[in-house]
DNA sequence: AACATATACCCAAACTTCTTAGGTATAAGA
DNA sequence: TCTTATACCTAAGAAGTTTGGGTATATGTT
């Protein structure tokens, strides 16, 4: 994505996000939405997006389908059962993973 | 440091956040200093640390000078007048980073 | 008709950054 | 004597990217 190699780590994390709000998409979508909700600052490129969800599916993570539309192939994924309890996982190691960076970046006044 | 990968590219971003807030520091005081603000959560292992402030020092960004503590050598490090201008750049993208994940993940209400 | 752009999937080489697992040495405490 | 803390370091390998390709259909532009 774009410039910055701060989000190492966190395309995983990222796509389940998604996929557990909008329930199934397919990778081009996802780089789509993620542009959109980040108003153009993370662009996935393809280059790690494809391997990232072969990665996740061959993880048991996700299963995919394809699907013809409009004369195009598609290839679905959505979360499995092992998937929606990683989910929860993953969000909130990187929650704790952003509170941590706080305590080094923003820290709170010490009252001395 | 410790389990995941999601710091990943912030380790150099730390240690001139680090270094701008104390002067002057060496690398073992940048390993327990770390500790000690995440209380723990973030160790900053060796094998990443060392290589990081040679390539920082490398790059400009830092200088050094070894001094004898107690009979035992330091290696202290302290940011170049480049180092402090590329610090405020790296924690600026790095503030960037963690609000563009927050709309990602803690998307605001719409009031739709 | 030709060309560019958007949609849609993919791969492989190279690169960066880290983990893991070592190595050396001094000082202090059990 | 042995372990832990302090203090530096390196190198092989793993992981996750970037970069730069490839294929193909649909649509809009010249």
């Amino acid at each position: 994505m774009s410039n910055s190699n701060l989000y190492k780590g966190s395309l995983s994390t990222i796509i389940l996000k998604l996929l557990s709000e909008n329930g199934r998409m397919y990778g081009y979508e996802i780089t789509q939405k993620t542009k959109e909700l980040t108003r153009g600052k993370l662009k996935i490129t393809e280059g790690a997006l494809y391997p990232a969800l072969h990665k996740l599916e061959a993880e048991g993570l996700l299963e995919a389908e394809m699907e013809k539309v409009d004369n195009r192939l598609r290839k679905y994924y959505k979360l499995t059962e092992k998937g929606d309890k990683e989910t929860v996982l993953k969000i909130s190691e990187l929650e704790n993973f952003v509170a941590t960076l706080q305590t080094i970046f923003q820290p709170k006044p010490s009252f001395s």
